[in-house]
DNA sequence: GTGAAAGCGCTAACAC
DNA sequence: GTGTTAGCGCTTTCAC
């Protein structure tokens, strides 16, 4: 059977207090070199590891951290998984990672299972319309949540500059001469939505110029597609803008069954993620589009959740990561 | 403070025992109703949730489940993954998501640490190379491991019917009367290149027809392009065939450097999982390929692991699942 | 139908 | 430098 701490400790000729000091590194420094031998020996020989329940159940610590996202099939969202579990593991946190499948009863469920596993954090990228009192029993049991990439007043967040970054790309489209232009945005009670329909908005407000059109999707192709067509049927534009990429896909669809050339016809561009997708160098037409530095963000967020727990400040503070640029593609 | 459970205990005038009846349902019929009434109300009351690691240790059962992939990024993968968490969340199982991210040394590290965790189960997608002794570890520990998708002798798995669909695959590939074939399959170790291969290679002998060339690639876009470059230069060829879609996507973007149009000038297929991409439908050209149900390849293989625990034999089954089946598109 | 008592395996005071 | 002791919060015999 499996050895306990006890076993190694009376084969060592120790106490297992002793056996818990070297497994945990405490007084290593001073510590005869031999007991401390000869304890790694029984450890060896009994091929000791050490029950985890038991331990977290004495620390009254679980070391774990919980990863909530509206769809793990999703290339950025795993990407943003990606960034968290590496900050994490790094600082021996587990992660316990969920899928609420953009559904928000899903949500409120992964949020009470991370409670009642005893996470001591959770990263969360809300559905959209926030789920406050799941949160909130979180909260009040002291787990810390941290929101990311997608905001909810009342709560930290790591984010991307979602404003600044729309802006951006706001002026690239009006610099390149584009005037007749229509938006497709997404969810109103998604963050990322509002901020880059916002963004785009300041630079077409700064250049005295107005959408031809703004229409609201729901961040798929398909809300893309339905919009786009809608749009182009009834406007003359000459450049579509959605709020994410899958969206500008449906446009780029709606262009070709409306036998529009992309660019010739008429310029598209998306935000978001496309550059991850490996093998997005083959879609044709390419697409203009924003890159959100979503690794980072996720490791800045592990990050701060976890100094949080010495620093309180730091999950009191909204936080926006660099590193958004503009890919130049085919469809400017 | 948090209550525990002999707070809730007093509050309701019980002994804890009680209370524990209570709330694992143990003789919930054969108690006073008034005594669990007033048991449960102790337990809203007090806001009362159990320690989830003194129940592990007490039980000496986690219900915990390693899921360990080679690439969480990967759509086909993701989605194995929620077949395989849908079941073992039914069960009342916690999955411990992990990503060795395509490296054998993650993949050991991540072995360890489900062994660490106690996990009661392994998944495991092998990266290629398989870690037999990684492996070993856990099942010297009476922890049931399981292969999804990629067989290793030795090891139980769930797998698609690879070599089957594959062969389909050339049959149908010969009745469209292509006889310049060539084939580019993904890395020897990894079995479901082989029985892909396998099975394409079972048509075309039972045909009489040779192939033109194979090449062997890694699954990735890039290496699909190369091959396909390769022998695109070399050879005159009707269709190429992949052992993936990603590679698939290389040859298209390689016929497209060469100037041969797809499938006026040549035919070409790839094999799994494109139909799941939700902006599928709008790559051009379209794919031709075949659909792998991975969805239910992830649940039947939870579904059997767990059963493993009651049924040894459960385990040492290989199954195959149908549900395989080519997508004629616009490539054939 | 309910309670008393023991103990799962570990760690951290505190003692010496 | 190492051991003794207590106890984390829960479940489960075994009584009655």
């Amino acid at each position: 059977m499996r050895a306990t701490i006890r076993e190694v400790a009376e084969r060592a000729g120790v106490a297992p207090c002793t056996v818990s000091r070297v497994l945990n590194g405490h007084d290593a420094d001073h510590m005869r070199p031999e007991t401390k031998e000869r304890i790694l020996a029984s450890i060896r020989e009994l091929d000791y590891r050490p029950v985890k329940a038991a331990q977290r159940l004495r620390r009254q610590r679980t070391h774990a951290l919980g990863i909530l996202v509206p769809d793990i099939t999703n290339l950025y969202f795993a990407l943003l998984i990606r960034g968290i579990e590496s900050v994490a593991s790094e600082r021996g946190f587990t992660s316990l990672i969920c899928d609420s499948s953009h559904d928000p009863r899903r949500e409120a469920r992964y949020l009470d299972m991370l409670l009642a596993e005893d996470a001591e954090g959770v990263l969360l990228v809300p559905t959209g319309r926030v789920n406050v009192s799941a949160v909130e029993r979180l909260t009040a049991r002291d787990v810390r949540v941290m929101l990311v990439d997608r905001r909810i007043e009342g709560f930290p967040v790591v984010e991307a500059d979602n404003r600044g970054a729309s802006r951006a790309l706001g002026e690239h489209i009006l610099g390149l001469g584009y005037r007749r232009v229509a938006y497709i945005s997404g969810p109103a009670e998604v963050s990322t939505a509002e901020d880059r329909l916002g963004g785009f908005r300041d630079a077409f407000d700064a250049a005295g110029v107005r959408f031809v059109a703004v229409e609201r999707g729901a961040f798929t192709f398909e809300s893309g597609f339905d919009a786009a067509r809608k749009i182009l049927r009834k406007e003359k534009v000459d450049a579509v803008v959605a709020a994410n990429d899958l969206m500008a896909f449906g446009v780029l669809r709606a262009a070709e069954e409306e036998g529009l050339a992309v660019p010739g016809d008429i310029g598209v561009a998306g935000f978001d993620h496309v550059p991850h997708v490996p093998y997005a160098t083959f879609l044709r037409p390419e697409l203009t589009t924003v890159d959100v530095p979503v690794d980072e963000m996720g490791r800045e967020a592990a990050r701060r959740l976890l100094a949080g727990a010495d620093d309180p400040l730091k999950l009191a503070t909204r936080l926006v990561p660099g590193g958004t640029c503009i890919a130049r593609r085919r469809t400017e």
